[in-house]
DNA sequence: ATATGTGGTTACCTCTCGTAACCCAGTTAC
DNA sequence: GTAACTGGGTTACGAGAGGTAACCACATAT
């Protein structure tokens, strides 16, 4: 394994404020990163559709996360339609900046957590 | 707003496998991220040095995480000296593997989080 | 009227997070 | 000895996030 020629910068510990600490306050939570990462992919979502795509989320979880996404100015609530009441989820721009760091954990997941489909790289 | 040049592969939604859920199950919590971010920067600590480090963490909570990272094979926990009991935490290969994603976190959380005290690297 | 689709809410329960207190071992301090 | 301190936790308890199942309101289709 090759050694990283940069160091992370700690001014964190101690200190009244850590980058860190903020990021994982914000989204360091299992939902709210995979609705981030499906409106980030699939563009503006309806709520079941998000929920679909999503998978393995109940809708009172979903409706939490997106209300919590929404409060923290990471997702743009929209109603469309008011007659059938047609909702769209998007992402604000702060939510879109999130895209390198939802690929980084794409990336890092598929190298490292890849189930047993490909042995090539695998660990064990 | 610009469009990203590059797209996310999304293989994930209807399908039975997808890296994003598996890393945010693995690493989607608050203190996970920070615990791994402050091993990653400062090297191999002690239980109480841990708990510094991160700071605002309570015992308990340390005492489950480091557990549970444990348990996923992302740290390692070596008792160092028997006579006063020594423990040292470290990440395993896998643990230091996610540093490119704490990274990007700590860079996003730089950008777009950071408080109104230091100016100078501020976007804003 | 019944069924389907969209966008949720409500009640309830568990699992994680968090606080405060306490425990055990060993080492110095008196 | 006993007390106090350090290192590494555990226990009891409670708040909060995450999860399940059922249900609601409205609209269109049959």
């Amino acid at each position: 394994m090759d050694e990283p020629t940069e160091q992370l910068e700690v001014w964190c510990a101690g200190e009244d404020w850590c980058p860190i600490t903020s990021t994982a306050t914000l989204i360091g939570k299992k939902w709210h990163t995979v609705v981030l990462h499906r409106l980030l992919a699939n563009g503006p979502l309806g709520f079941n559709a998000l929920k679909e795509e999503v998978g393995g989320i109940s809708s009172k979880v979903l409706s939490d996360v997106l209300e919590d996404l929404e409060a923290k100015r990471l997702v743009d609530r929209e109603i469309v339609s008011e007659k059938p009441v047609r909702v769209e989820y998007s992402l604000t721009e702060l939510g879109e900046s999130l895209e390198s760091v939802i690929q980084e954990m794409a990336a890092w997941g598929e190298e490292h957590l890849m189930p047993a489909a490909d042995e090539s790289r695998s660990i064990t």
